[in-house]
DNA sequence: GTGAAAGCGCTAACAA
DNA sequence: TTGTTAGCGCTTTCAC
């Protein structure tokens, strides 16, 4: 089944099928009418293929993520959902549009990202590529996508340069769920950063130390930092747990470290929220699966991939573009790892 | 860069080109080296489009899901890593043969099935199918793809019928589980069957009682259904635990139905392992985020799905195709959900 | 062992 | 508004 087919079964030129098919201008009524008949007739849908071949689109969006951390957490099967989310999102949106999306990981930390992605991209020939953490930040990347013309999302980076940029107002989360620490009464909340190489990391201790600094108790000595691991999170659990002063509540910037806390607690026989009120980020499975289920910000990324492939889709049908940063708000999602600190003796 | 600059800086026709890229033979090794200097310098990778129009492969495999189920899956967010398994195994082991997974949503129970599929065909050309449970029986799909001429593997389906077959010994893990269960002392084990429409679902009622039987404590009583939702994982344990003579242990088809036997014990104030036995199916990261931990029998989907890719892939090159079906072992992983029964008095 | 030709299914630029 | 032509990058004939 081929353009031909139709062409001969409607009686009309290649290129009139072509029209109907690109849902072009300079058609009239009735031949479009006939034209679709037929297609619906034969059953026929275009081969992006030969789309592509002919100077037009791919049809195909490809969502780089970082391959080390995701085959990791494949891996590991500890309920870490990104990718899902991405799919949820990103995928279904591209598939109301005749869209794929294509996974595809690559090293972040290779001197040869450039000839990886450069081959990815010769050999699917993509309309869009969304870039997520740590890619998203990275200038080599940009720079190349930029180079080659090609539309791209960069999801969780404020860094300037070209292509959409869209964020989860990971500031605003934070200070959040620090303001629910701080309305139980909370007055020494720690806080576990991630990594500096993730530009949220730094978004999130932004919004800790100004609800802090609002509140008037501030104290860098209660900002620790982690790599998103469970052993450095327990690290810097234990750092924070041990100051004179140690804190009443912990809010740690991914489920990981958050975990790796409320497992120290129990080893040591304490209780959560009792002991220590616990506040997560990221809201994977693994959130709601603790015991207790943990108040944790839920990170909307199936709605911020959904948005980025708009972004790139939407482009080509020359739609305005919003402005940058796109951001989609993060929730607080209250479970039962918080309560009112313990009254000191 | 196409295969016109490479043949130009290396002084070849483009022919020769071509046949350095697919490893054809007939060509010199000193062209042939010649021919990989340029391709190297130049950065020259084949576009698939063009590969594809010219008559080759498209270098790309569908992953074919139940699109009710997987969206379910994502939106729930209670750990279900079926996809992630399936990229795992499959896109990594795509990607050493410079071929791409993409997933593509079904509906089983649609009407307009066939139109989809063939939709999607039609628009990618994909060089094989990977389709899992409940599409891996559908007889729709699979004479559909056999008329197309399109490879294909079936995972979780022993149906007759073209393609490859690939299971995971649903049927042996169920026996090893009930003996593991019978070795710890019990003779009342309950099973929880999945729905009938999903093929494994017998096999692994067939495991169990095959191994009861062997040990002369076979009673149908003992056996309940469900579909997989947590809803009908309730019932089932409801129904099993208000039996005259109750189970000791009880083995559920999936994590969720385990799931909520666990949680129908802790509402009753009973403990697992202590009054009951927990056996779970799949090990998906709930099982291991269990409180206690389940011991679960782990369904290897990530090398079901490395292996149904080197099926596909494989035969291109002429490799003897192995025995159908392929089996690939099933383990039984030990956590604290088992135990010995408490001796009744 | 190598090269020249034709064609895959489609779209872009042009002409009518 | 419609049809015609050329060409996308590659692989397949088929000659040499």
């Amino acid at each position: 089944m081929t353009i031909k087919h139709v062409a001969a079964d409607a009686g009309v030129s290649l290129q009139t099928v072509s029209r109907v098919i690109n849902k072009e201008p300079n058609v009239r009524p009735e031949m479009m009418a006939r034209v679709q008949a037929s297609i619906q007739k034969l059953g026929y849908v275009p081969s992006i293929a030969a789309q592509r071949m002919g100077g037009s689109r791919s049809y195909l969006i490809l969502a780089l993520n970082d391959r080390e951390r995701t085959i990791a957490d494949w891996r590991n099967r500890q309920g870490t959902d990104w990718v899902d989310q991405m799919l949820l999102g990103g995928m279904l949106k591209c598939a109301e549009h005749g869209y794929r999306l294509i996974v595809e990981l690559v090293d972040t930390h290779s001197d040869h990202i450039e000839r990886e992605l450069l081959a990815a991209i010769a050999a699917l020939q993509p309309d869009g590529v969304i870039l997520t953490p740590p890619h998203s930040g990275n200038p080599i990347i940009i720079r190349l996508l930029d180079a080659q013309g090609i539309r791209f999302a960069r999801i969780g980076s404020l860094q300037e340069g070209p292509g959409f940029t869209l964020i989860m107002d990971d500031e605003r989360a934070a200070r959040l769920a620090t303001e629910h620490l701080l309305a139980l009464g909370h007055r020494r909340i720690g806080f576990i950063a991630g990594p500096a190489e993730y530009e949220l990391s730094g978004w999130r201790v932004t919004g800790w130390r100004a609800a802090m600094a609002a509140a008037g108790v501030a104290d860098e000595a209660l900002l620790a930092t982690g790599d998103f691991s469970h052993a450095s999170g327990r690290a810097a659990a234990i750092g924070l747990l041990a100051l004179p002063d140690p804190p009443t509540a912990i809010i740690a910037s991914n489920d990981q470290m958050t975990l790796a806390t409320l497992d120290l607690m129990r080893e040591r026989g304490l209780s959560v929220p009792g002991d220590l009120s616990l506040v997560s980020f990221d809201d994977t499975p693994i959130a709601r699966l603790a015991h207790p289920p943990l108040t944790a910000v839920m990170q909307p990324i199936a709605d911020v991939a959904s948005r980025a492939v708009e972004l790139i889709i939407g482009d080509y049908a020359g739609e305005p573009t919003p402005a940058m940063p796109v951001v989609v708000p993060a929730g607080l999602q209250l479970r039962q790892s918080t309560a009112a600190p313990a009254t000191r003796t």
